[in-house]
DNA sequence: TAGATTGTTAATCGATTAACAATC
DNA sequence: TAGATTGTTAATCGATTAACAATC
């Protein structure tokens, strides 16, 4: 059995991915576990550690080779590859996703997006043509796709959650302000700009 | 000196307050411990010591009361009041922001969106006429804004992230794929989606 | 060689959980 | 009263940090 990674171990590598492709494109060859915790907030002790659940990917004396690191974490990630994702739902956040292009530097790919409406239906939205919800789960399905992005209403995401599930989505990011509730084995990461709002508001002054 | 509560205290109470107010709508009174800890997927006796740390809300063998404890935590966190909130970029992501008619109910007000790019400014976004990004500055301290979004390139956010500070700027929701530094005072919290499915990815089969 | 920095161990610190008296 | 659930204490668990031998 495989040594288990704590989970928050696991959440912190892709922003130490993100910093060392940044330090890669500013022309930097090597770093240290010091320099990258400055640049993070974080202590170079914490860094040595998580890397060190993985192996050994530095230097004494020397630090880390920076794409060689890079690489090393985007296989740990699972993102020395390339993701299929969907889109449900062609509003505002939908459509910004759709036109995002982020992604494909950093492991994924939209291949589709679906919305509701009919008026919708057959538009297009960042290069796509919107597609028939009704038609999701066989679509998603037949792409083999795992991972979606839900930008449907509050009251619409549980129900979008639960067929994505049936067509064997395995890892869902919601931009819907609510909880939802999936089967062990399936991820769920939550976006919502006023829960984030929230965790600061408590450290303004009044 | 007030006792210091931890900050991932904190962080867990937006979650609360949102779950709560959807009981709330749902028509709902009373509820336990247990049942808001089955809804978030997190322990009564979590919650309940998450609580304790500002005070005695609840009745034994009752539980708590919804809408009561919805606006103690709200007090606890500062939003028992409305923000203003200034979002600096109009691409895609900040008119998706501008537009997004969710923040007023928890809290938040939109109150000015700014661009740099002069085909955009005097144009509308979300109900905002898009004001030029040099007047920023001067604009967010006249009207005494101390909380902001960046949804600009990430090459220019540690740019745009200086002159939120110098405009008096003390919270800081940021939508660019960087890692921005900030004076001790000031907070940040970060929105990345590729972030966001990374930390998914590593648990999926390849 | 001297200086720097890793990987790892042990110590510390902090967070979560279990358990239960209090009490509604 | 009996049952339920809180608030809190103590125990457990886990994460972070400090320190240092190894070594580039």
């Amino acid at each position: 059995m495989p040594k288990q990674i704590p989970d928050i171990v696991i959440s912190r590598l892709p922003t130490y991915l993100r910093a060392l492709l940044q330090m890669s494109q500013e022309g930097r060859q090597v770093t240290s576990s010091q320099e990258l915790g400055e640049r993070l907030g974080i202590s170079a002790a914490q860094i040595r550690k998580d890397l060190s659940q993985f192996g050994e990917f530095g230097k004494q004396g020397t630090g880390y080779n920076i794409e060689f690191l890079a690489n090393q974490v985007k296989e740990i990630l699972n993102v020395n590859r390339v993701w299929d994702v969907a889109i449900v739902g062609a509003g505002d956040i939908g459509r910004a996703l759709a036109g995002y292009n982020g992604f494909s530097e950093r492991g994924f790919r939209i291949k589709m997006i679906f919305d509701n409406k009919p008026e919708k239906i057959g538009t297009s939205a960042g290069g796509f043509v919107i597609k028939d919800s009704k038609t999701m789960k066989e679509e998603i399905l037949a792409a083999g796709i795992k991972m979606a992005m839900i930008a449907v209403p509050a009251t619409h995401a549980q129900g979008v959650a639960d067929q994505l599930v049936e067509a064997g989505v395995k890892a869902i990011l919601s931009y819907a302000p609510v909880n939802l509730n999936v089967p062990a084995g399936v991820r769920v990461q939550n976006i919502d700009p006023s829960i984030h709002l929230q965790r600061m508001t408590y450290y303004l002054e009044q």
